[in-house]
DNA sequence: CTCCACAATATCGTATACGAAATAAAGGGC
DNA sequence: GCCCTTTATTTCGTATACGATATTGTGGAG
């Protein structure tokens, strides 16, 4: 056997699953589908102009991910937004970020460390600037950057998709979220414990402040139940 | 193209995707379809009698799993056991277990907390008694029952899945593992801290003693090697 | 004897077709 | 006028067909 996929020009032919299922899992977090919209599979397929047997995977797929509901013989739709699967989904993410911490801080890497201080000076930046865009994007990169040193593909996918769930109720979130010095601390104690390679810390320190984060947001969530009445008519 | 549903007493009318997918994942974690056993989708649809359709839903969702590995154009296989692999997913396993024992321990219900202890003086009965299969029991209904009762249907998920691949591999765990006093010091110690209410320490301890568990278990599929030839020719 | 090229075969990816069930709609009974 | 029944239409679940690609087997050259 010669050059197997690796054909110069010619890219290798990728299955449709693979084109379509990114496709409709950002329409679903970015809201081009809103939450409880009825997906029929005709109307899919003529937009995107394939067959029906490809989008079943992809739907399939997405049911697995939580973000599409489907009911047999009836047909799939946006799961809509639910508080109390929300919460399920932030403590599942505690769990996640925590091992990673704990990893990290069992590693101690020195490049990672460095990493993390400067997107904590970066979040202290923007902090004092009052610039909301860049400290969130500045504690985004903050948690991922954890989940990535951890260096554990099986953790890192299933963060991935928790991730998902609450990129789908960011605008609920980010909007109008006083910068909240809690998070500064609660980073420098995460740090702190990393650095120590103190895993316990690292373990306890990360789950505390998702924990806190979950109920930041998800008490927003409820305050404004964005989502609750997203797909009925508004009132005059 | 043969006798579908129409026969009487049957489930009537569920998908064939729901009757398949339990067949395939039981066969392949209770090793029917051993690792690196090649999956022809024509092969089984005909032993199955289905056809392709539903069988390749349940092999995209076998993928998810990470039970079965796909290549575009080349076909599905039983996943490898891979000892990387398998780490990853006991430190999953540690923070999904982490995340129930703390949410156990901050519920503090006395249902629950009297159905650990009855478990736990099972495992000490077992144990005395040097009754392995008893032991092995307990111990899992120790872990199932924290993590059902956390009440995280998110985590539950997880868990169950990252289970089967523990299961997948039980066979050259659990054959002539001597008793470990450890893991009943372990117990008692995430016990002590479900009663008392301390979150941290619960959440502390079952990451502690999952990592255990872990090493345990990996070393013994370390020293046997077992999985890792199990696909090749043996030497004459 | 080994290795490479080429043909034959098997298998995959996707599209389409058809029967069955659920939803929507229309009509009649109360 | 309202509700229940019955019919019609849409949509799903599964099977099958067809083109494309990887794998395997065979023959010949070095």
């Amino acid at each position: 056997m010669r050059d197997r996929q690796d054909r110069p020009g010619v890219a290798a032919r990728r299955p449709l699953l693979e084109l379509v299922l990114p496709v409709l899992r950002d329409a679903i977090i970015n809201r081009t589908l809103p939450p409880g919209e009825r997906l029929s599979e005709g109307d899919i397929c003529a937009r995107l102009g394939i067959s029906r047997t490809p989008l079943r995977e992809a739907l399939r797929i997405l049911e697995i991910e939580g973000l599409v509901t489907m009911a047999a013989g009836v047909g799939a739709m946006v799961t809509p937004i639910s508080p109390p699967d929300l919460h399920d989904r932030f403590e599942l993410l505690a769990g996640l970020e925590a091992i990673a911490a704990a990893r990290v801080a069992g590693r101690r890497d020195p490049a990672t460390i460095r990493q993390i201080l400067a997107i904590q000076r970066d979040m202290e930046s923007a902090s004092r600037q009052g610039s909301q865009e860049d400290y969130y994007r500045a504690n985004d990169r903050f948690h991922q950057t954890i989940v990535e040193a951890a260096g554990n593909e099986v953790v890192l996918n299933a963060h991935r998709t928790a991730m998902w769930h609450v990129y789908r109720i960011r605008h609920a979130t980010n909007a109008a979220t006083p910068l909240k010095p809690d998070a500064a601390r609660h980073h420098e104690h995460i740090i702190a414990a990393v650095i120590a390679g103190d895993v316990d810390g690292a373990f306890v320190a990360m789950r505390r402040h998702l924990e806190d984060v979950s109920d930041l947001i998800l008490g927003r969530l409820a305050a404004g139940w964005f989502d609750a009445i997203d797909r009925d008519a508004p009132p005059p």
